[in-house]
RNA sequence: GCGCUCGUAGCUCAGUGGAUAGAGCAGCGGACUUCUAAUCCGCAGGUCGAAGGUUCGAAUCCUUCCGAGCGUACCA
């Protein structure tokens, strides 16, 4: 990355005056390079001199100009600007700039090794299996799934779950009001549970169910196995909807395997050995008091169960301590907000290192139509599902509209507005700039073309050189994406580039027939840029189309 | 009450210690005989919720207040 050879540069020209005794000898900071919004400040900036006023004893200005003076014959910078109050601000050589498209030949551009082949598991949606799954889910799922991508690029082995809580209360419901559904298509009342699923997909579900298998399930001794016919139906259904929008898992992981393990009374009897636990009230709790929280939850209800909580620390532990992740990335709904101390406060009881989980909430979304809200319920029925918002609005622009805005702010979806707003979608600009690209590629390819780096000195026109400035800027962009976990950066940065681009395609005619060489490198440039553009396409989750 | 997140242009949002705060949409005015006008160029639009503080420098950090969403279950 360009800002990390900036950042040895002036290191190293600190070193220099330290041993020149220009400076005194201290430790050096890290050198942050940063990109000034004005360009007359320069390509790049470092306040560098500033950060060094209380160790070296001198003003920022004395600090510049010592640092400008030490900084050793290179091939990249092109001029320093010292400024008043100190910062030095650097311009960077064309030629060396023009350069760069050289490295962008393939895909592996932007690659970083911070995973260091890690392993690393990112669980996101684990949506109850007692319904389709809903527009909310969606954001989750994009997050989620852009999420994965990056890190893979970033070095790290990545697997990707969705955990299915296949057991519980909620369940139940689901199974008794699916076997009344089901006798009601043979005339049988039973009443639907009080908090039972009232939508319409539950009759739905039922009739499915008996055009496979008729009325073999009518006896309420057969209600378990209708239950898990009726889940397994269920969870197929989330499985088509999620990969029609392209999010595809890795692994699908079921709680009841956890109960059928006995991982829960495990962790449970390792919680007790370590003083986690107490009995009050006929129930089990895990004191996470003990560790800053502000309360203590129950494990195992006095009737018995066990809780959420007490299946999803045995789950976590499976991750960390059965399956051996270096790390885990949770994506959960900010719903979940008061379930994130808890759960790192039970790693740390069970001596797994909190820090190996991360838990990144989203804002949640507010439906609406027009000005009133639409409300959201798996039981009431009243669900607007991910599918009939996608069928209308396509994948590209959901996928594109859910990953535009950063995980913590709330988001409104008006779904009325959502087919109109549909084509003034970004995601349209950005994949029209790829059509373009090919459109020309396509072109020279038949006129006998061909992309040269032999004479990338021809370009020289400000709209070519801005346009490979914001392609150089890919690494940065994917390194911030996977440190900070902030995919939004994602689509900004792809309209940034479409635009430059745009703008690149107004001034500047690739195919010149008069000028051979001069076309052959903005090929080159171009390809480059179609590179980038559609690995950014990819990892956002959307086509990279040839033709619009 | 307490905790988390948010408050930036008419609307939707970037920017989270750096210099004169940016983009899209909406509005107004221009540009197609050219590799795709789903494009480009220009204009207009802001006491960054409010007040204090921290420092060379604050939309960004701290404190208080106001407003919105979410959480605060022997639901998941």
């Amino acid at each position: 990355m360009i800002e990390d050879k900036l950042a040895i540069l002036i290191k190293k020209s600190i070193v220099n005056a330290q041993n020149k005794n220009e400076f005194n000898d201290f430790v050096i900071p890290e050198v942050q390079i940063d990109r000034p919004h004005l360009t007359e400040h320069g390509d790049f900036a470092t306040n560098i001199a500033l950060q060094l006023k209380s160790k070296t004893e001198k003003n920022a200005m004395e600090n510049a100009e010592i640092i400008a003076s030490n900084i050793l014959d290179n091939e990249v910078i092109e001029s320093i600007n010292i400024v008043l109050p100190g910062f030095i601000n650097i311009d960077v050589k064309q030629s060396w700039i023009v350069k760069q498209i050289k490295l962008i030949k393939n895909k592996e551009f932007g690659n970083h090794d911070l995973g260091m082949d890690q392993s690393v598991q990112i669980e996101y949606v684990s949506s109850n299996p007692t319904g389709p799954i809903h527009i909310g889910n969606g954001r989750g799922a994009s997050i989620g799934a852009t999420l994965a991508k990056v890190l893979k690029k970033c070095g790290y082995q990545t697997e990707e779950e969705f955990y299915i809580n296949d057991t519980g209360n909620q369940v139940k419901l689901f199974g008794k009001t699916l076997f009344a559904r089901y006798n009601e298509l043979y005339h049988i009342k039973i009443p639907i549970p009080e908090d039972g699923y009232l939508g319409e997909y539950m009759i739905d579900l039922a009739k499915k169910i008996k055009n496979e298998h008729q009325d073999l399930y009518l006896d309420e001794e057969k209600n378990a196995e209708l239950t898990e016919i009726g889940l397994s139906i269920m969870i197929r259904q989330i499985q088509d909807e999620l990969s029609s929008i392209g999010v595809k898992y890795t692994n699908w992981f079921y709680e009841s395997m956890l109960h059928e393990k006995k991982t829960l009374e495990l962790v449970v009897g390792m919680l007790d050995e370590k003083k986690f636990i107490s009995h009050k009230e006929n129930a089990v709790w895990f004191l996470s008091t003990k560790l800053g929280d502000d309360k203590d939850n129950v494990l195992i209800r006095s009737d018995g169960t066990p809780t959420y909580f007490a299946a999803d620390i045995a789950y976590h532990f499976n991750k960390f301590a059965e399956r051996k992740f270096d790390r885990v990335i949770n994506i959960w709904g900010a719903d979940h907000q008061g379930h994130v101390s808890r759960l790192k406060k039970a790693m740390k009881a069970l001596s797994i290192d909190e820090d190996r989980l991360d838990i990144l909430l989203y804002q949640l979304i507010t439906l609406k139509r027009g000005n009133t809200i639409v409300p959201l319920s798996k039981r009431s029925g009243d669900i607007i599902s991910l599918n009939e918002v996608f069928t209308e609005t396509g994948k590209d622009a959901m996928r594109f509209f859910f990953l535009s805005q950063s995980a913590n702010q709330s988001m409104d979806f008006d779904l009325e507005l959502a087919k109109k707003q549909t084509k003034d979608n970004p995601v349209y600009y950005v994949q029209y700039a790829n059509a373009r690209i090919h459109a020309i590629l396509d072109k020279a390819g038949h006129a006998d073309y061909r992309i040269s780096y032999n004479n990338l000195d021809l370009i020289k026109e400000n709209e070519e050189i801005d346009l490979i400035k914001k392609l150089i800027e890919y690494p940065s962009i994917i390194k911030k994406v996977a440190t900070e976990l902030s995919p939004h950066h994602l689509p900004h940065y792809s309209i940034e580039l479409a635009q430059l681009f745009h703008v690149f395609y107004t001034k500047c005619r690739v195919i010149d027939e008069s000028n051979k060489k001069l076309t052959e490198a903005r090929l080159a440039l171009l390809d480059a840029c179609r590179i980038i553009l559609s690995d950014t396409l990819e990892l956002i989750g959307v086509t990279a189309p040839e033709q619009m």
